[in-house]
DNA sequence: CGTAATTTTGCACACCTATGCAAAGCCTCG
DNA sequence: CGAGGCTTTGCATAGGTGTGCAAAATTACG
């Protein structure tokens, strides 16, 4: 194991400055014959700049702290893999932190905090929420903060999410456009903005085309939960259900056909939210509005770098609209057909 | 924004010097009298130790780089997720980089390029490989690197798989007991020593149980593939079929039964290799070998650490058992019943 | 109480790069 | 050819911590 190679080595052997090395490297002005000659040495000596060190100086780490929970849902290694790319692109790396089921919101701030100490020049929510405090202190240090996939009133961070209300009440016009009468609503968890937003909005919906929707249940992103209050739904005799998120839609399909026997959509039209890969297996083929990923993830990563960039910029609170799509597990209205 | 609180302001407060201010937060020896009074400084300032200064100096970043590919396959979120807790229990951070599918080997080495001058600790490949040139200059380096669900022979890197031989001869005994005389298998991409090692055992004890394998077509770990693959093999008879891995084995199933309406596992029987969440969900019910991610990821973390903290030791390769989970989607021997 | 052994502490430097400042070099134009 | 403007270069220092070394303080022990 040798010494790393410093631009020191490299300096000696061109013939010229430590400085200028660094000039070359870091992009500022220098002749073309120095640069030339730095470069020449830089390769023989197999020369790379130190991170670290040009992270210290500059302050500025390059790296982008990204906290994810839920990643059993497949929206989120979908997202993931998308900020990775994204942040790579654009000269950024990615430090992951997940966060465990039963997260203690003590277990988010220990978590940031470890995110400011590696000095991230910005840190990004996917689906998890950030208390006051840490909000401010964030602040303090100068960084921005973005929650994606879900909203926090008040908090003045800027976020990026779908356009829920609006999607909750597509799916309210389309399933009573299908001609159903008594539909229920197995929600996202009401803790979550998305959640609650997606649940205002259907039901507002349902109530402007004159309908009472049959009851809400709380399923908490959880399979278990899911099932459970689509039993409770059921014993209110049902014929239609909007689930919060694809991912529990799942498990309401297999749990009404697979364990109850009963047909989707013939018995009970099943509409989910997300549009996730999987909504488009045959197996499930579920309707659904899609959560455009790829354009939520490009917002945020460019609402994150306008921010570090632009010191005063505004934290701009983003919606994105997503379509409906159409497949085989909801009754489709005759006019759409 | 103010400036960062350093050791300097701290040592002032308590009235010592720096640097035991630096062993207080080092762990190095200090009298319990100072350590007491520099915490106190320390808490009143709100003082926490630069990540970056420290690791610039000691040259351990305590950070690992992990590579990832096929993150569509929810058996990579599921082990991500888990390195991610497993390293930050162990201290240490993850830093995520994502292959693209049509990865060309170049774009792996900018990333190993990009993840050494980060000055990671060490480096988890998750189904990903390292070219020899690679593999040198992390030697040289002084940086381990751990594969993860992927084998590499005469590379000397250490490996953590599934006893991927042993898992696709049980697969054979399975199937052959319960009876199928006309097997075919969509094998995981040959490509890859996971995909090579599962078919070669299972064509192998199909041999030794007197039965030659109908056909095998390589799905490539894609699920057009290995639709495409399953066409190919029907066409030849089949009444079984092992699948490379689960995801694909979605697509065989969602293909035979939605597309071509046979009956899984009346018409065709089809086991999968990984066992991911979703194999359990009732929609496909599938019989397969379980990985078991658990095992395997803290298998991979402790052979990491162990090389970091000791760097003479030898990198291991270790294959993990995981049993045959027996469902719905393959017929099961009367014995197992 | 005196001396030796041990622990604790401070000093100074190392880690490696970026950058302000002033000097030096170059070019332009009258 | 000379003055003025612009670019390039080197010097020196900052950024915040860990650590070897020697001095100081403490403890142990005869």
């Amino acid at each position: 194991m040798t010494r790393r190679v410093t631009s020191f080595d490299v300096a000696a052997r061109a013939g010229v400055s430590q400085s200028a090395v660094s000039r070359v490297f870091s992009g500022a002005s220098a002749s073309k014959a120095t640069a030339d000659r730095v470069r020449e040495a830089a390769d023989a000596l197999g020369y790379r700049p130190n991170v670290l060190a040009r992270s210290l100086i500059t302050g500025r780490s390059r790296i982008i702290g990204l906290v994810v929970a839920y990643l059993g849902n497949p929206f989120y290694p979908d997202a993931l893999e998308r900020f990775s790319r994204d942040l790579q692109d654009e000269g950024y790396h990615t430090l992951v932190f997940t966060v465990p089921e039963g997260a203690a919101d003590t277990d988010t701030d220990r978590i940031i905090q470890q995110m400011l100490d590696h000095q991230v020049d910005g840190i990004v929510l996917a689906s998890v929420g950030l208390g006051d405090a840490l909000a401010a202190r964030c602040e303090a240090a100068g960084i921005p903060v973005v929650l994606f996939n879900r909203g926090q009133v008040g908090s003045g961070l800027a976020q990026v999410t779908s356009a829920n209300r609006l999607g909750g009440a597509k799916v309210a016009d389309f399933l009573v456009a299908g001609g159903h009468t008594r539909i229920g609503h197995v929600a996202g968890w009401q803790g979550s903005s998305t959640g609650r937003d997606r649940t205002e909005g259907f039901v507002a919906r349902l109530a402007e085309l004159g309908q009472d929707c049959v009851g809400v249940e709380d399923g908490r992103y959880d399979h278990a939960e899911a099932v459970r209050a689509t039993d409770d739904l059921l014993a209110k005799g049902v014929d239609a259900l909007f689930v919060g998120n694809d991912h529990m839609a799942f498990a309401v399909m297999d749990h009404l056909r697979c364990t109850l026997g009963l047909s989707v959509p013939n018995d009970v039209s099943v509409v989910g939210y997300d549009d996730v890969p999987m909504a488009a297996f045959a197996a499930y083929d579920l309707t659904t509005v899609r959560q455009p990923v790829g354009r939520m993830v490009k917002t945020t990563v460019a609402a994150l770098i306008n921010q570090i960039e632009d010191k005063s910029a505004q934290a701009e609170v983003t919606e994105i609209d997503g379509p409906l799509i159409l497949r085989g597990s909801a009754r489709i209205p005759e006019g759409l057909q």
